[in-house]
DNA sequence: CTGTTATGGTACCGATCGGTTCCATCAAAG
DNA sequence: CTTTGATGGAACCGATCGGTACCATAACAG
């Protein structure tokens, strides 16, 4: 039988802390910027715990950054809803929560990118049948982005729903590589925002010149 | 007296031909995905020749980085230019470029932007003062980036060539971590085009609608 | 109580890391 | 010819890597 729910004898308690704890080591440090041994000391855990949860360092960073793309893609989808039924104040509000999100203290970027473009290495599928974990994430990760984009864009009625979604698509992604590269913009998601409206506007409303 | 130039005891030819050569190995494998040692062999050299150059394995990849951003700025710069003097034209011309390099068989995003992801475990300024140095290569390669948009946008006669220039920035950026991560979106450049040309006609002609 | 289970701590493994040193070679300068 | 300097090859260094095995402890089940 196993132990009582909520005891720190607890395995899914003991997963659940490694694994959001393990999130901020990797996203302040990069995936091969920290050793096991230093993670789990740092961790407070010993190597056998993290090994029997996660079996490995890679599925350790696979369970990190599923979990993440799940609360991040939540928390964006979340913020859109609150701005109501308005697609354009549903969209302003997402390139809002982009930028609170830029301005918060140890932002470094998108933490599923940066772990995609950290593990290029692993190109193709590996003998597993498994592509590189992090670069699979990654296009799942853009995809659920795109789908709540082109939602949006779909809704103000815009006549390719499709090409607009991606055009915010590269307006969110290109804000959040620009406020982590470069420090001379930023505001990057103010702007972004300006021109993904503008871009809505262009696509809804009907074309008066001649 | 220095031996002949041309000769295959030439130093500076020497460390051209290493340049060219780790440019493409760290592009296709990462920065922390190759050796020294494995790095030496598949280039020819001897470890000796490499550290005699470059010092260090940093100083290698600072130089790399570093011929590459210039390298990349030219490209784009001439890639503008020879689309004529009309900044609707350049601009496009920018996104036609794009487009062309995002479709090359090895394309693995940009090399200077994923260096700078790579290592973004050295954040602060060091002991030497020097700050990590793919960062700071990135940096300026954005920089001399927007410089050049924010100069089409000048031309173009936009209102706010700043704030424009850096909605161009955010979409050539945008477009070209979209083609890397997500393979649904193979004309992400294509759709940036239409974006920033879009854009581009709001911010110069005079807005029609009451 | 006893038995089970999850845990932290530690020592250890082979492999690989970045970096250093020595040496034979080979082309060009004199 | 001899001398000079750049090179490739290989051995070697200490440190760290991911991963495994063993053990004492502590909390819970019965």
């Amino acid at each position: 039988m196993p132990v009582t729910k909520g005891s720190p004898l607890d395995p899914a308690r003991t997963r659940a802390a490694v694994l959001h704890r393990a999130t901020a080591i990797f996203y302040a440090r990069g995936l091969d910027g920290v050793g096991v041994a230093e993670l789990c000391s740092t961790m407070g855990i010993s190597k056998e715990t993290l090994y029997r949860h996660f079996g490995s360092k890679e599925g350790l960073i696979e369970a990190v950054l599923k979990e993440r793309s799940e609360r991040v893609t939540r928390w964006l989808s979340e913020a859109a809803e609150a701005a109501g039924s308005d697609p354009r104040a549903r969209l302003a509000a997402v390139f809002d929560a982009l930028a609170s999100w830029h301005g918060e203290p140890g932002f470094r970027g998108c933490a599923i990118l940066n772990a995609a473009t950290q593990h290029h290495g692993a190109g193709g599928p590996d003998e597993a049948g498994q592509h590189g974990a992090p670069r699979e994430v990654a296009a799942r990760h853009l995809e659920r982005r795109l789908a709540l984009l082109t939602d949006i864009a779909r809704d103000a009625g815009a006549a390719q729903p499709e090409v607009l979604g991606r055009q915010f698509l590269m307006l969110v992604t290109g804000a959040t590589i620009v406020a982590d590269h470069h420090p001379g913009t930023p505001d990057a998601a103010r702007h972004a925002r300006t021109a993904a409206l503008a871009l809505l506007d262009a696509a809804t409303h009907p074309d008066h010149r001649p």
